[in-house]
DNA sequence: CCTTTCGGTGAACACGTGTACACCGAAATG
DNA sequence: CATTTCGGTGTACACGTGTTCACCGAAAGG
């Protein structure tokens, strides 16, 4: 063990220093996110977990709430990834598709369950958080959908209604997998890609009645 | 101010005074989980709520996570009762399932939101129990979808993955529903019945190709 | 070099919590 | 009528919580 005191790692700028704090503070609230709600997730339980003593929480967050609606940005950032990412492999290919769904899901599973469970969640601020979001992405894919060839006719109150159910049906498959042993992920893929191919079947017939 | 002493009520079976204070402490939690989720409720308020003092709690329930439990049964029912209904009122139309659907939201919306919010929530108790409920509520749709003229030639595996689409549809809407100021609760029940409708297109054209 | 800024510290507080325990009184049982 | 059963009571305890305050020391800025 050599004992030489020189500074052994860069001073560290004052603001990165912040934000690594920061950000091992959304971090270990995500990992205590594990098993539980954030509901159940204590200030002084996260701070532990981040190695920080209580009241240094308050130099980053006003409350629980807020970082709750920090870790809503965050994970909204790794979901944004899978349209992104689907849309470049072929947007027409729905097996790609869920299977680039489920390879990220793997990827970050924290950041998939946080959304789920938090979407429906006892925190006003971060339920709505993570309503306005997924009203965007929804916006988005709508778009999205408009620009294919099948639905360029279509209603954007229909391309809205196509897309939410889109969106409905990839969060509920998201749940599966997050719930879901390893060894059983290949049913749920599977299950989800004919769903998926059952709706695109279905809006190849839709002709915009009003009944 | 009349001050007959007489006892004016029924001395109440002493099984039937249990059940009452049961049923009690039920509602009571039912009452404040209208804005909170099942990990933030303490035994204590609950007890409180039901005007019983905290130890009485123990001799109807084991633990909050044996109260949620309990809950999800009384929940279930009240969710079962719509598949129920909309079977009677001619399960074709798929407008009639719906404005069913949204009317049982309508009349006892703190059961559903219980149902939404703890399914993917903190307690796994609690969200085991709902699982293997609507397992169960989608094998019974499966089984009725093969009663219809269109799906009766579907493999059983296929109905299932219907059904299981159907019921994330339907638990979105749900959701929807219970989050929903009344005023655009027209809206909701609107892209609802689209939806379904649109699966119900895809239904009429699914062959059972192995891709 | 001197001063200010500011992320992190540690002690202290009032409070709500889950649960153990002994106890009560009336319904149930004989 | 005597006894047992049992739902509900009241006290007590140890513990984790959110938030306060004054304080520290080093980076930032003049």
């Amino acid at each position: 063990m050599s004992s030489t005191l020189l500074a052994v790692t860069e001073p560290e700028s004052r603001q990165d220093r912040k934000r690594r704090t920061r950000q091992a503070l959304l971090d270990a609230a995500l990992d205590l996110l594990a098993d539980r709600a954030m509901t159940g997730l204590s200030l002084r339980e996260v701070t532990r977990a981040a190695g920080v003593v209580p009241t240094a929480f308050y130099r980053h967050f006003a409350s629980m709430d807020d970082l709750g609606v920090a870790l809503v940005e965050q994970c909204m950032r790794t979901l944004r990834a899978v349209l992104r990412r689907a849309r470049r492999s072929g947007a027409a290919m729905i097996t790609d598709s869920v299977a680039v769904l489920a390879e990220q899901v793997r990827a970050a599973p924290a950041h998939f369950r946080f959304l789920v469970r938090e979407r429906p969640g006892g925190i006003p601020a971060v339920r709505a958080a993570i309503a306005t979001e997924l009203r965007l992405l929804a916006a988005e894919l709508a778009t999205d959908l408009g620009r294919l060839p099948v639905m360029a006719e279509w209603e954007t109150d229909d391309l809205r209604m196509a897309a939410d159910l889109m969106v409905s049906a990839m969060l509920a498959t998201v749940m599966a997998l997050v719930e879901a042993e390893e060894f059983d992920e290949p049913e749920v893929v599977d299950v989800a890609a004919r769903q998926l191919r059952l709706i695109a079947l279905g809006i190849e017939r839709w002709r915009p009645e009003t009944p």
